[in-house]
DNA sequence: TACTTCTTTGTAACGATTACAACTTTGGAA
DNA sequence: TTCCAAAGTTGTAATCGTTACAAAGAAGTA
């Protein structure tokens, strides 16, 4: 499997410690976590870190194609490390983010209506199973 | 066709002037507006409006399933009168939201992986046809 | 070394939204 | 009618997520 810095080098970021620790995380945990939650995750281990450079280092790998943003109802942007496309589903309950492996078209790169298309998500609502069964209670 | 006051009724709330000026606009005008740009267009009209009024009328609609609301790219909420469900596109130069009336499975009441689906948003993002035109000059 | 550039940091500012408490309107009892 | 409770509206302050900015630090290079 490729390493961290590797990765970096080959989207030409310069593999800091803050960068290859936050990219580390995002491969880690696909929690699909918040800025905020990121930065929580990684304060204890170091102290030093900005919210700032949290930010910034989000802002840089999305924009090099290393990470993915994702507006799943609510006003903040959540980040997952990029994998194949999925669909996203979040719990009105317990605001857990499920991927699901349902196959779905997608239209990146085609046109549509004469747009052209970048980015496809499949956004999905509900209660999750695990809330179903609370409720059943 | 239904009056404002006829809907606002059939859902149980009573019918304000500020609420059936609120989903009038959102009746006339099918551009995804945010909570400001509503009360930015209302403000004129009503001089007396606040803009908490906006956004608690906006909560009881959404919550009454009068309206929609949409995340669509970016740390805002936009709302839509309630339709037939289509898909979203928003231009990632001119920041305008296109509806696209091409079909797609939908999900809403199904169970999948166990979960239970109540709502099902399709997002694309790109570059549409009238900035691509200016792309080109 | 000195210089340039990139990166990180802390603070302040910002935009969207919510909390809250006071005020106003409404729709029945009495 | 008059009175009252509930519902609705308003303005202000607070909160949350994010961005702007300028200073400080680190790394690379001649
Ligand atoms: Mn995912
Ligand atoms: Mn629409
Ligand atoms: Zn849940
Ligand atoms: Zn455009």
């Amino acid at each position: 499997m490729k390493s961290i810095i590797e990765i970096l080098k080959e989207n030409d970021i310069a593999p800091s410690m803050q960068r290859i620790k936050i990219l580390e995380y995002l491969q880690s945990y696909k929690t699909h976590p918040t800025a905020d939650m990121i930065y929580q995750a990684l304060a204890d281990e170091m102290p030093t870190l900005s919210k700032t450079t949290v930010y910034n280092t989000l802002k840089t790998f999305t924009e090099k194609g290393v990470l993915m943003a994702l507006s799943l109802f609510g006003n903040e942007v959540r980040y997952e490390y990029n994998t194949e496309p999925h669909i996203h589903f979040k719990c009105t309950k317990c605001d857990k983010i499920y991927d699901l492996d349902k196959s779905f078209d997608h239209y990146n790169d085609d046109l549509i209506d004469g747009h052209k298309i970048t980015e496809h998500h499949v956004n999905l609502r509900g209660i999750c199973k695990i809330c179903l069964r609370k409720v059943g209670d």
